[in-house]
DNA sequence: GTGATCACG
DNA sequence: ACGTACGTGATCACC
């Protein structure tokens, strides 16, 4: 009879050992002998014994024999590399410490793990965990089998079930198979079918559910995509059947009694720990039945009991619903592998949802509609990870989130550098299991830190920003398709064009993409100066060709490909495929990415759209307001330079701040030693780059790339900037002495950023450190600034009942798109606003554009 | 997945 | 002596 708790582990033996022999150093014993792989190995499963607790534990390795793949399909795996030496000699080494630890090993004849594991899974019968680094085992998920998939290091991994999969591909776990089979696998080297990838494939499977339903509806699609379905219709079946993980091998040996996770380990397996040079698992006595030296009874951590209850019907949970209602509690949410929620720590409900509509359980749907009293409700916290994100997810639901707390945030502000990309990662951290309950618990405790640390002013404001961003993210910005297409086809002819032209002056043929075979073109062939910068050969970069631009009259082309390319795929065609069918993108803002505050922007990212040269701004032709609208841009003036003013109070600086003086040419006359009308172009080009390092945390080295100059002549005009500027100089120094006191330094706001690097023994890096000590104060407490004007403009367009809105923000300047007839009470608004966000020594003085497009801005 | 390159502030 | 400007994200080639 099985209890409740039984579990069983899966692990993939060769995927994990492979995950950690690359992700480790090359550790060594000290007689010889390589153990890295099989340490990362230990570390992995040590990892899912003491986290999933399994009753059961099965390890499963490829035998080298053929596989029935390999007859199917002799090319299978054909391009895989040989096992290097050092990892093969792991491998015996690992079995035989399995073996030692006494658990079951399954192997069999002309299979791989991936057949064994999916066998033992499907005919198991319990509930079972994959432990693997290969996504090809997410067909296996069902309601019993989830995944526990490593991605960087050892110790990184991310949970997928039934849920989180749907969340992250769309998809169910038997389309997966359909997936590989038209986008193939060029590791286990599955064909699919050529010029098809992930986004394609996914795509195609999304819509028609399934390899059959494409060839059922190929009549639909059109162009060259369907010619190669057509064409390939062989080899896409193939890769199904090769991309099928096999539930039925005959595994005779596999008794569940001889399957037992024989955890904690014996406490002889400290001897072969010894010869491995484990120490550092010795020293875990949790790890051995005898505890080691004589146990401290009181466990460091309390062990938490978590009771889960499914809930199946829509009864049970409306009726814990009235119930959270009624007690007003606060309770936490998990959007993740799981729908769950928890109102005490010690008690989780889980929403079993149906994905395939035949299956038990509740639509997602009528779930949320279920629960909206109570994520609408302002009276009740409501805890989730990202706040931003869920909102967003409600949001197509036809639900909204009213008073949430944000896990991120929190964690973001009082300290950078924690996973922060998701409730495992950050559970994990902690040292936690996923779950809804251990969220509840762990915002208490983040509660503590924000005020231990003096945060709570600092999560509320970026707590306020996030529902700026939803807005923001939700208005999009609106982006001329038609035009896009026009410069797509004048771009790919140039770029057309160019590359004939190339390979004629080159004498050959070559992937002018590969930086590899450009640096062999110019080199080798051509005999060009070579600079030989980089780790993997030449360096290639832009400023490197223009020094050789008078030996071949092919570096020019080069160059001129460099920028046109560059302009269709990241910008043209990568704008048309995230942007919908009315030509709206709308950016994902990241608020807990940067070690500084700032925000970034992804997918698309339109906080990079060109604007330096003429020919990239014309991009910005592109963005332009909806009918009836115009677009307002204001950007904050040399921003980082006036709070370098008034953090460092150098009367010269502030005094031409306050009476408008043109920075440059001030600073220009001064290192120069000239009268202020006697500053060239020149001059005050260099005063510029001077002004700029300041704020990076100066070196002559640095100035002198930066300028093109001398590195003596570099440092000649630091050392004249610091005679003038002399508070400039004690500030930075006082940041850094600062930061090695206290190991962080702070913005205006009380944000704060740890700099561990300034205790390193390397010059190199503690060098790294100390310039980010100058810089941090200066770009973070910028951030934070244009954070508080955008959450006080956001606020001042909904009191003054304008129908402005905010579209953009780029890191010191901001868009609004807003109707005719409120352009100059929302220009007014905007600009107050970002000039009056906070009280400094000099004025914040924001430029305004106003127009249609944004180039016009 | 990582490195090279290049777009932005 | 040693390696350098601060902070990001997208795309491509290649392992």
């Amino acid at each position: 009879m099985m209890s409740k708790n039984d579990l069983l582990v899966l692990i993939d033996g060769n995927s994990l050992l492979n995950r950690a022999y690359y992700a480790l150093p090359p550790l060594v014993t000290k007689t010889g002998a390589h153990t890295g792989a099989v340490y990362g190995f230990c570390t992995m499963l040590v990892k899912a014994l003491t986290e999933l607790k399994p009753s059961h534990l099965i390890v499963t390795f490829d035998l080298a024999a053929p596989t029935f793949r390999k007859q199917l399909y002799p090319d299978y795996k054909a391009q895989r590399k040989k096992m290097p030496d050092e990892l093969a000699s792991q491998l015996p080494v690992l079995k035989k410490l399995l073996g030692d630890m006494k658990f079951k090993i399954a192997e069999r004849e002309s299979f791989e793990a991936d057949d064994v594991i999916g066998t033992l899974a499907k005919s198991m019968g319990m509930k079972s965990v994959i432990v693997t680094g290969d996504r090809d085992a997410f067909q296996l998920i069902d309601d019993r089998i989830s995944v526990w998939l490593t991605r960087r290091g050892v110790t990184d991994i991310a949970v997928y079930g039934e849920a989180a999969l749907f969340a992250e591909y769309g998809l169910k776990p038997s389309q997966i198979v359909d997936l590989k089979s038209l986008m193939g696998d060029a590791s286990d080297n599955i064909p699919g079918v050529s010029g098809v990838g992930e986004k394609t494939a996914l795509s195609l499977i999304q819509k028609y559910g399934s390899l059959d339903g494409v060839y059922a509806h190929v009549g639909e699609i059109g162009g060259k995509l369907r010619e190669r379905l057509d064409a390939e219709r062989g080899e896409a079946y193939l890769s199904y059947r090769l991309a099928t993980i096999k539930t039925d091998v005959e595994l005779g040996d596999c008794a569940l009694p001889d399957c037992s996770a024989n955890f904690p380990f014996a406490s002889a397996l400290r001897e072969r720990f010894r010869e491995l040079e484990f120490s550092s698992l010795i020293k875990r006595d949790a790890l051995f039945t005898d505890g080691g030296a004589p146990e401290p009874p009181a466990p460091k951590k309390e062990t938490i009991q978590v009771s889960v209850t499914m809930l199946e019907k829509p009864e049970e949970l409306r009726a814990i619903a009235d119930l959270i209602l009624n007690l007003g509690a606060d309770t936490a949410f998990w959007f993740g592998e799981d729908f769950g929620f928890a109102f005490d720590p010690n008690v989780e409900y889980k929403v079993k949802l149906n994905y395939d509509l035949l299956s038990t359980g509740l639509d997602l749907a009528e779930a949320l509609q279920i629960l909206r009293p109570v994520l609408e409700n302002p009276d009740i916290v409501k805890t989730v990870f990202c706040l931003k994100d869920a909102r967003h997810m409600l949001a197509g639901y036809g639900a909204a989130l009213e008073n949430g707390f944000d896990l991120q945030l929190a964690q973001y502000v009082i300290e950078y550098g924690v996973p922060h990309d998701g409730a495992e990662a950050l559970l994990a951290h902690y040292g936690e299991t996923p779950g809804a309950a251990r969220l509840l618990r762990l915002k208490t405790s983040l509660q503590n830190s924000l005020a231990a640390g003096n945060f709570g002013d600092l999560y509320a404001m970026e707590l306020k920003l996030s529902g700026v961003l939803f807005d923001m993210e939700v208005q999009g910005f609106q982006i001329d398709l038609a035009a896009l297409d026009d410069l797509s086809g004048k771009y790919l002819s140039e770029i057309n064009r160019l590359t004939e032209k190339i390979y004629e002056l080159a004498g050959q043929r070559f992937n002018l993409n590969s930086p590899k075979q450009l640096g062999e073109v110019l080199f080798d062939k051509l005999k060009l100066t070579a600079q030989g910068k980089t780790k993997s050969g030449y360096s290639t970069a832009a400023d490197v060709l223009a020094e050789l631009e008078n030996e071949h009259p092919v570096v020019e082309q080069i160059l001129r490909y460099r920028i046109v390319f560059k302009l269709y795929s990241t910008y043209v065609e990568g704008l048309k495929r995230v942007a919908d069918r009315q030509g709206v993108v709308r950016t994902s803002f990241k608020q807990a990415v940067t070690s500084t505050g700032r925000l970034s922007s992804a997918e698309p990212n339109l906080q990079n759209i060109p604007v330096r040269t003429d020919e990239g701004r014309e991009l910005r032709r592109l963005f332009r307001a909806r009918p009836g609208n115009i677009l307002l841009a204001a950007d904050y003036s040399q921003i980082e330079l006036r709070l370098l003013a008034h953090f460092s109070n150098e009367p010269r600086l502030i005094e031409a701040y306050r009476h408008g003086a043109d920075i440059h040419k001030e600073t220009a006359a001064k290192i120069f030693n000239v009268k202020l009308d006697s500053v060239t172009v020149e001059m005050r080009r260099a005063a510029k780059a001077v002004n700029f390092g300041v704020i990076y945390g100066i070196s002559g080295f640095g100035l002198a790339q930066g300028l093109s100059i001398g590195r003596k002549k570099a440092q000649a005009y630091i050392d004249t900037y610091f005679e003038t500027y002399p508070k400039v100089r004690e500030y930075m120094d006082a940041n850094v002495t600062y930061a090695k006191k206290h190991g962080y330094i702070t913005t205006f706001t009380g944000r704060i950023r740890r700099i561990p690097e300034l205790n390193s023994p390397r010059a190199a890096v503690r060098n790294f450190g100390e310039r980010a000590a100058m810089n941090m104060p200066l770009q973070g407490s910028a951030a934070d600034l244009i954070k508080i004007a955008m959450i006080n403009v956001h606020k001042a367009y909904r009191d003054a009942g304008l129908q402005a809105r905010l579209i953009l923000q780029v890191h010191d300047e901001l868009i609004v798109e807003a109707p005719e007839a409120e352009r100059d009470a929302a220009a007014e608004i905007l600009k107050r606003e970002m000039e009056t966000a906070a009280l400094f020594n000099v004025p914040m003085t924001a430029d305004l554009g106003i127009g249609k497009t944004w180039y016009d801005c």
